[in-house]
DNA sequence: TATGAATGAGCCTTCATTCAT
DNA sequence: CATGAATGAAGGCTCATTCAT
């Protein structure tokens, strides 16, 4: 029915971003949107099958182009672990490049119905099999404990990813969310002990 | 204006949690929480400043008592790794226990609106300043490496916690979340690494 | 049902007056009433019927008093023009004395409800009255012409002292009531025509 | 925001009225004057901002055709006193001949809240000011006399006719409303004193 | 394809009144 | 006589979606 490419079905997509960001999930309705992205109210419809269909579509896209920008560049190194220190580079750095966009995916879309939530979680599934293989690899190359918990690991990397995102967005930005990197990646491999002498 | 005491004060709050369990955040309209706690939509308001009111005193008194439970017992423990496992452990136990405030608590409630929220994160500040103590505590015993970063480390337990028991509830609650208290200490404590032997 | 006497009566009205005059006529709740009378919502209903009683109770008072005044007053003189000119005074009189009783009864009960409006009706009735006699008495002294329509002369006099009243009212009492005493009067004897040489 | 033309506003308009009277001011629900207007409750927000704008609008559009009607009447005719009748038979004619109107401005309109009644008040002044020009005229020609206070004139001129309309609205027309037109201007002329052989 | 005017379901809150104490 | 906690009916407004043009 919804006719899911063009031109005008880009713009939408960038107008709804625009439009949450600036305005907050409950003011960003449709009409704001169609306005914003110099449509018809009526026009959204041709591209999307409902509101909600907008929002999975936004988030989808942008995850996926988020996940496949990872997955590109970790598979340039070698080491599980420093695919790892990758993967946390490359999330914190591409949410810390678009302003717009952590707002919207930590902040906005959380409020979300569920309807646009299941969507969420499904775009997100491909993210977090991101994660699983980094985990793989390293119990594969011995490089990672092979009685580490895969699923438990994952929680933990992208729990702890989503928090800094999150505390940082809500922090109003005041500090390089880049320089967590090595503090997180460090962490994630040695944990919090210290190290017998 | 609004008497935030009495029974009928607590009537509201459980018929409150059970109604966003069961139903939804959406779906939790005043009348439909006044049913459930066999009063007048009206007395809410004489209990509550309005309906955000409702929300926030819900997580507020809630998170209050689950935050000075954990307190309790930690507190019982010298060490810090210890006073974290237990944390780790009161974090899903408690959330495992009550199914409609798991759910509440880390789906609906992130739906609500800004007021609500703004609400929630001053009640959650409490829970991350115990985590805080932990480390710093851990860093004194010279269990914890001082090298660590404190705001890192407490996004990273936070982070896990939150999304292990999100994770398990949109799962269905299929596993004994309590399980995974062991696998995350460990992996808090040890990190991904391999041992050197 | 009500006893419409005692102390808390007449508190219960001078609050009312005091209430309405201070927050306006829609902002007058039963509890606001109560609580500027010192006495509990439920004690409202042990000296009137209703909301609606009260109001029409508090107009009836004042106005009977308010009546029975300038009637003792104007009786004092001889000549109805004379009398015309005592009414004139009291009335702007009167309303200037008592602020609060100005606003209520020129701008705030205009905003009630029908059966308020009936009750309220049903008291002017007696100042219409007491304006009539004055108009009969003119005739008979052969003071004001005969072919005078009372009807319409009594109109003239009530409608232009209300609207006095209400745009000194409306315009915050920046100026003295009373000095328009002796124009109006002297516009109603002699009317707007300039007088043949 | 609300788009103030078109024939659904006046449909619109037409219908508040016609509620209004029918009905009384607090039974005068927005979704009583859609159905009443053949629109949905919805639409009525495209042409007006709210409730208030409705009934704001209504008297702006009925009084600046009243005064405009009289202006153009009055204008036709040379002598103050000439023009003073023909604008007393012009505000009873035209409240004789719509009987809803009459309602609404006299009765039920009064009863608006503070936003409702700021903007009437706006919209009335607009009539005082064609009342000053008549008197002012008078004045000019040497038709009435220079001593009268013109705002205590347009207070009679104004108080009269409009308490001459309201108890000829709330004694259910019974008579004839014009037939008053000859006393009244004969009395605002002339005055009630005797003239002196 | 594109438009945008029209639709109408849905809900939080107030407050006059009651009645058990 | 007096209290005041509890009741519950009622309505203005928003906004996602449709459809005639």
């Amino acid at each position: 029915m919804a006719k899911k490419t063009g031109e005008k079905y880009q713009n939408i997509i960038e107008a709804a971003v625009k439009v949450i960001a600036q305005h907050g999930y409950h003011q960003a309705q449709v009409s704001k949107i169609a306005r914003e992205a110099s449509v018809a109210d009526g026009t959204i419809y041709l591209y999307f099958d409902n509101k909600a269909d907008v929002l999975v579509s936004l988030f989808k896209e942008k995850m996926g182009a988020f996940v496949q920008a990872t997955r590109e560049r970790i598979e340039l190194l070698e080491r599980a672990d420093d695919r790892l220190r990758e993967l946390i580079y490359m999330h914190l750095w591409q949410m810390s490049q678009n302003r717009d966009w952590a707002i919207v995916t930590q902040i906005e879309l959380r409020q979300s119905d569920p309807v646009v939530r299941a969507g969420i979680n499904q775009a997100l599934k491909e993210y977090l099999k991101l994660i699983d293989e980094v985990i793989f690899l390293g119990k594969e190359q011995g490089v990672f404990r092979e009685n580490v918990e895969h699923r438990v690991a994952r929680k933990m990397i992208f729990g702890t990813l989503d928090e800094a995102v999150t505390s940082w967005v809500m922090n109003d930005r005041k500090y390089n969310l880049v320089s967590l990197v090595e503090p997180i990646h460090n962490l994630f491999i040695n944990g919090l002990k210290v190290e017998k002498q």
